[in-house]
DNA sequence: GTCTATATTCCGATAGAC
DNA sequence: GTCTATCGGAATATAGAC
């Protein structure tokens, strides 16, 4: 095994992402990677900090999407974010707030500061690009730069969930309606 | 006790719009009720049984506030809508969509068919008000019927969920925002 | 309808060998 | 780093007494 620290990250993130946190085991993960529960273990000591470093990653995938993203005008910045929850979607997954947010009462405490962070982190990139838009009369939207921004982020977010539960045209509805919102 | 299947009902649907479906048990709802495990599994044999019926609960509701919201106008009707989100986020709950949709690989099958039939009485009930608003020329908004239904359901949900993680003015900010778009 | 008691399974976690 | 082995605890569920 190359690195199985990251294969740990990857395969836990894709049951946060399609099961929920308290819904899968370590032995979930050390069936499909060939080795024992004790060794996940020896990565991660406890399913906390395997939480928290799934939520760091994330932190961090987003980070270089804000970077890759810098060269773009703000409506590419907007369909690229889109983008995001597109693959989501095909694979199935949801995102990891829309993962995370509904049991966040049984969650370590750790993993609620983290979780804390990355909301605030999108929101904020979100107005920026939001707001950069508009003072380039690129976007014309009504409502202030914070609630087009909740507007946004959070339809995109239930668009998954629904989209788990009726498999249907949901998503690509609620793209079309936020490009035209803007 | 009066009347003990009620209580574990009304139990049942706060632990999953708090901590979700597979974040609580049934020692969970047996000891606030101050009696035995063994005594839930009188009224609902399996943990299954027991999910079904808090959906099927929670759509009598709505059937008893659709009939209720009959004699408002489509913009009563959106705010009364609108209201029972609000009354969830002030007990800090999820709706019981964004509490089970993340997990939804994780269910009985039996609650999956129940909760697609719930989500597509929502939508429908929320097209066809849209449609009325929009007939009488009361709404204005410039989506088609069932793109706005979405946008409309699915920020109300993650708002809700949003919440939970920043206990914000996320619910006020969306809740204008939707208000403004009709 | 509720109880005690128990069967079964699973989970998170640790100790110690290799 | 991964293994075997195991502990302690919790969860779903059932049998049978009251």
């Amino acid at each position: 095994m190359k690195d199985t620290r990251q294969e740990i990250l990857r395969l836990g993130e894709m049951f946060v992402r399609s099961k929920g946190f308290n819904s899968f085991s370590y032995k979930d993960i050390s069936e499909q990677l060939n080795i024992k529960n004790a060794a996940i273990h020896y990565h991660f000591p406890s399913k906390a900090d395997l939480g928290v470093a799934i939520i760091e990653n994330t932190v961090a995938e987003f980070d270089k999407f804000k970077k890759s993203c810098q060269v773009l005008s703000p409506k590419e910045r907007i369909e690229a974010f889109i983008n995001i929850y597109d693959a989501s979607k095909e694979k199935n997954w949801v995102c990891l707030m829309g993962a995370l947010s509904p049991a966040h009462d049984t969650l370590p405490v750790q993993m609620q500061v983290k979780l804390q962070l990355m909301a605030k982190q999108i929101i904020e990139w979100m107005c920026t690009v939001l707001e950069e838009g508009r003072n380039a009369k690129v976007f014309h939207f009504k409502e202030g730069i914070r609630t087009q921004a909740y507007l946004i982020v959070t339809s995109l977010l239930s668009s998954l969930l629904i989209y788990k539960v009726l498999s249907n045209d949901v998503f690509e509805s609620v793209k079309k309606g936020i490009l035209n919102s803007l």
